[in-house]
DNA sequence: TTGAAAGCGCTACCAA
DNA sequence: TTGGTAGCGCTTTCAA
């Protein structure tokens, strides 16, 4: 259906049917409703009424969206946006920096949307995109769009300071093939605080969430020589590594002690409530839409933004003391 | 920045711009790559290599993403989307009809989607969209529309029979604002096997997750009379209802018994694992995007499905069997 | 307010 | 492989 044959079917001329689509002030209001109701009997007003659905489009592209922790961070991004009257689309890109690429240059390219947020990258920004962008996190730096960053590091410092206090000294980690950065922040935080690193505490499983934290837990207890307490890369590791301990009859705390990363909802509500790094997602959304709709309200506003968020440590239970004294120390929390 | 434009620059004519921008084989490689980098340089390069993403583009319309089930529910749909060389571009209505509406219009409107799965939506569906749209239960029927729903109402049914067969006659209900359709199929559970319908065992909160679930608990439990046992609108739920119990130093399920909904992952993993009524989101999905790719590849394909997937009870340890007999009667499960 | 006609930008075709 | 040209579809202008 073209506009010719619109306007045939309408009696009417094709520069009248233009016009009715183009808000002009040259048609009559019934030439212009009896045009638009005929276009969206056949099918085509979408085609042609183009650009006026006025919401900003705000696409948001995340390495994945199973579990609760994107899930969460997502549904946030969404409240914001909408609450400046926006709209959100998210596309998940599987950890793969080539899908990444593609999906920026679908979002990038014209009309598909008017910013983008770009969580926890694997690719680096090469060319300046024509729309905003927005960087949270991500293996990359960039100087090609504002950037946002979740500083892991200072949580991982603090659960290691926690766990020194509290007496541990064989400190192990359990990860798996997508946290290698946070095992790199963790061999630093342990040296930062002159305690030994040891090859065997610190296990990457090939499976992943609950699974991974049950399989890395496993190889970690099996061995003679134990390590006291254990870091996982997120919640969702740690209460499969509770789950394994279960199995195995070991106690937490007692038998090891254990901390997470993400403080999911369940992280409260298990067996022995679980300590956790949290790193305040609602914050850094906030600061993130507030940016990209700055940005696109303001095509001269260039400045580019390097903001650093912190983490920290939320006490539970699932950390023992062991230097005797009664209460376990909470040196640093809330 | 015409195509003109562009030829000037280059020192070629429109046409071969053009071809250019086309993929044609009526061009040169090394022609192609100069035009095509110097459009890149001008910043036109999206504008012009339209269409070319090359991928089907499938409008995902979820009511929520906020927690683990939805988010499983929006990974499986992605992840079967992939696997047939598309992309997932998913939004949020809030439960707003009005903006499952505007997605609709949206995504539905020239060049924005290629396809449309519309997920537990509020709205009715009164114009046929001119692109495929796949339904996934919803409030209405339809017939605009293919349509798969969840016969949650099984589930219920199975979840109810288990717990008058394990001794319970006082069952209670605790939903939500947003689960009022659940209330209602639990009314005919009960009805369907001859239980007495309490009025104060049935309490909807006006919080939700984890805090309906221990707000409601609690009134529920403050009562004189309390219900043996406590069927929740979702896991979310029951994990408050858990988390109350143990705060008010009741036993599960000694004290009463609990079954949520949805199986979410820390359902297993919980102080006292969680019966829960599962319906299997992955065959829902397979099916859904199954369907859709039927439709985008083949505009013809316009048979109306309508296909409903059973959910069943998922038995751990928080019901208690009250008939005196050691075993608990796990008559329908697996 | 309407429509004929000119204009613009892109694509398709075909000769070189 | 390239480019001239015709053609198509939409917008804008301007006369009626």
């Amino acid at each position: 259906m073209t506009l010719q044959k619109l306007a045939k079917l309408a009696g009417v001329s094709v520069s009248t049917v233009s016009k009715a689509f183009s808000d002009s002030r040259e048609i009559s209001v019934e030439t212009k409703e009896q045009i638009l109701s005929l276009a969206k009997r056949h099918g085509c007003f979408e085609k042609y009424y183009k650009g006026k659905f006025g919401k900003q489009l705000v696409a948001v592209i995340c390495p994945e969206i199973r579990g609760e922790f994107y899930a969460d961070f997502a549904a946030d991004l969404n409240d914001k946006i909408e609450e400046r009257g926006g709209m959100m689309m998210l596309s998940v890109s599987g950890f793969s920096a080539e899908r990444e690429e593609d999906l920026i240059r679908y979002y990038g390219s014209f009309g598909h949307a008017d910013g983008i947020i770009f969580v926890s990258g694997s690719l680096r920004l090469k060319t300046e995109p024509n729309i905003p962008v927005v960087q949270i996190g991500g293996k990359y730096k960039t100087e090609k769009a504002d950037y946002i960053d979740i500083d892991i590091a200072s949580g991982i410092d603090q659960a290691v300071e926690y766990l020194k206090a509290n007496g541990h000294r064989k400190i192990g980690y359990i990860g798996e093939t997508l946290t290698a950065s946070k095992h790199r922040l963790f061999c630093e935080a342990m040296r930062k605080n002159a305690l030994r690193l040891e090859e065997a505490y610190m296990v990457n499983s090939k499976m992943r969430f609950q699974m991974a934290g049950f399989d890395a837990m496993k190889q970690l207890m099996e061995q003679k020589d134990r390590p006291t307490a254990v870091i996982a890369a997120y919640d969702y590791m740690a209460m499969g590594a509770l789950r394994y301990t279960q199995e195995a009859g070991l106690s937490i705390p007692k038998d090891v002690s254990v901390i997470g990363m993400n403080n999911v909802s369940a992280a409260a509500y298990l067996d022995v409530p679980l300590t956790t790094i949290v790193s305040h997602p609602e914050e850094l959304c906030e600061t993130a839409v507030d940016l990209i709709f700055k940005k696109m309200d303001n095509q001269f506003y260039f400045a580019r933004q390097d903001i650093t968020l912190k983490s920290r440590l939320i006490v539970r239970d699932s950390v023992a003391n062991l230097t005797g004294s009664s209460e376990p120390s909470r040196f640093c929390c809330f």
